[in-house]
DNA sequence: TTAAAATCAGGTATTTATACCTATTGCTAA
DNA sequence: TTAGCAATAGGTATAAATACCTGATTTTAA
């Protein structure tokens, strides 16, 4: 028997999961739970021992990349699978490095969901060919986005309260530092951004997630 | 036996609901579709006739929103029910305008779901005190966001120049027109969104789907 | 350990944005 | 049909941002 937790917040998206592992006797849920925090909370109070966590990456509360970065605190034996309707290569490094050990997507196939389950219980991984060219090319990746980018921590500061649409003087204020000084960093920021001016700031935040924003549109 | 086509990217959330119907006979799934072109195409190419629609809102190629659209040029008596994990009020007021049915949310109750088609195939409607409420305030919410922001069409097509990086000389050559117009515009967008600067603008532009950007923190 | 980068800060000048004022024309909804 | 708003545009003034320059410490990485 393996024993699953399932954390998702779309209870009609879990009935699916139910579904799928109906048929697979040997998928055991033994809970499940609407978001991280719920996750962590029923894991510790029931001292829970799963052999496998299926984690969505969007949940309220608690996020799946919060969650993952807590449970890894907790020193289980569980070992982690993703689920999430978008990813980017960025992101599944990042989640590689915390140790995940397989990803799934939401329009999945059920037969892919099964396999990848049994295989992660198996051997402790289950990773296709083109996240197997991602880890080979991390090296790679990360100089290529070192040397797009990178601002350093004081500019970020600066960065996110330009976003908050502090003036110079008000941000020369807040930092008990000369606006000159505030200047010199707004132009390494432009510079680095490849920004025409503040607009240009703002946009590189929010695309670099610098800036938490609500921008659904049903939201 | 109430027929039904659901509308829905996430494969396994479709088993969800699958998993849920199959408790009920009088529920048949005619047909499914990954998103909003595929449901259109599907009843047009083999003539469907669902009773109701089960439709997700974001969805790829065609989202929920501009796929009913579609739907109510088509002159279906197919009834719809959305489905969706957020909503706000303008949102559902502006579903109501186009005749849906009832709106059910991704995390309800599986009994939820049933009574909710069931009623809609009867009574042609389901829908909760909260909507019932909003419809009631709607003449209210109407004039309260007409009052606070509604950019007239010249007003956007500036706010988009702005969020270019283009300065106001750049955007009066575009447009020919004198500098001293597109301030008096820059400013008119100032005060109805209540921005203190270009900053605010350009978040106003984001936060209200105005400006399209890619900010998936997963994808 | 040495070179590079980050952080700090000053000067000068220009451009851009914001804050007020004014006014005309044309459209539209009460 | 008239009041209100959108779109146009001018004046004057200040505030803010951008573009160059300079240099001193400190921190980090090769």
């Amino acid at each position: 028997m393996i024993k699953l937790i399932i954390a998702e917040d779309e209870n009609l998206f879990i009935q699916g999961l139910r579904m799928i592992f109906s048929k697979n006797p040997e998928i055991d849920i033994i809970e499940t739970a609407n978001n991280g925090r719920e996750l962590l909370d029923i894991i510790v109070k029931d001292k829970l021992e799963p052999d496998i966590i299926l984690l969505d990456l969007s949940m309220p509360v608690l996020d799946g990349v919060d969650t993952l970065l807590e449970l890894n605190k907790m020193n289980l034996s569980a070992k982690v699978i993703i689920l999430s309707s978008h990813y980017n290569d960025s992101i599944i490094i990042k989640l590689l490095d915390e140790g995940v050990s397989a990803f799934l997507a939401k329009n999945e196939h059920p037969d892919e969901v099964i396999k990848a389950i049994v295989e992660v219980y198996k051997k402790g991984f289950y990773i296709n060919d083109y996240i197997m060219q991602l880890i080979r090319n991390r090296r790679l990746l990360a100089k290529k986005k070192q040397l797009h980018t990178e601002l350093s921590n004081r500019e970020l500061e600066i960065l996110k309260l330009i976003c908050k649409e502090y003036t110079t003087k008000e941000i020369a204020e807040k930092l008990y530092i000369s606006p000159r000084t505030v200047e010199g960093h707004r132009n390494r920021i432009l510079e680095k951004t490849n920004a025409k001016n503040t607009v240009g700031i703002v946009l590189y935040a929010i695309q670099h997630k610098i800036l938490e924003l609500n921008v659904n549109k049903y939201q």
